[in-house]
DNA sequence: CCAGTGATTCTCT
DNA sequence: GAGAATCACTGGC
């Protein structure tokens, strides 16, 4: 398919999770005063995976990730960070795709002050720092990503070299760690560790 | 490597 | 309801 544009072509994308998580490295994710960059990170947590927060049906928690595909399902984690997810799947599944890292590109100035952090390879590059940097919070929970303000998910400018975006285990998790559920782009500096090769 | 951190969920009354 | 275990993490040794 051609690279998406539309609203609609993004929604199909994002119907089938899997393939989400993989083609959604490349994409762009900016918060409402354009600060962002490029997904270099993704995991998949699908309807039948354990390791899903979905896993034993909706709770309070999560019940966003039940939302059709394009919303966002932000959560807090240990007490402490907010996590960001797109919602995928068809028909309020209950699947999402984690986003891990991303590569700043805009706003890094705003970034670097809500974080704190004056390197750019610390900003972006984990579930905590990347919300931290964009001002992401609960508040964001459950909103659209495909709309025309705030939080917007968008499509690549320039297309992803076919091989640059290798599956790896998720990281974090204990049940399901065997699943090659995570999505990096090979090499980038951004990533939370580093992905795809070993050693 | 490991401590901090507190919401969420599970299990048992 | 109460107590306990779990946890899609980060930052500092």
């Amino acid at each position: 398919m051609a690279a998406p544009s539309t609203a609609k072509d993004l929604r199909v994308v994002l119907g089938e999770t899997l393939f989400a998580a993989r083609a959604m490295v490349g994409w762009r994710l900016l918060a409402a005063d354009g600060s962002g960059g490029l997904i270099v990170e993704t995991e998949a947590y699908t309807e039948d995976d354990p390791a899903s927060h979905s896993f034993r049906g909706p709770t309070a928690r999560n019940r966003s990730m039940f939302l059709p595909a394009g919303h966002a399902y932000v959560y807090r984690s240990y007490g402490v960070h907010c996590c960001f997810n797109v919602v995928t799947g068809d028909g309020g599944a209950g699947e999402a795709v984690l986003i891990r890292a991303i590569e700043p590109r805009s706003g890094i100035e705003a970034m670097r002050e809500r974080r704190g952090v004056v390197e750019e390879r610390l900003l972006c590059s984990g579930p905590g720092r990347l919300t931290q940097a964009l001002g992401i919070d609960l508040s964001h929970d459950g909103v659209s990503l495909l709309g025309d303000g705030g939080l917007r998910l968008l499509p690549p400018e320039g297309a992803v070299q076919p091989g640059r975006v290798v599956a790896t285990t998720r990281i974090g998790i204990t049940k399901g760690a065997d699943l090659p559920r995570r999505f990096v782009l090979l090499g980038s500096p951004f990533l939370s560790r580093r992905g795809g090769a070993k050693g």
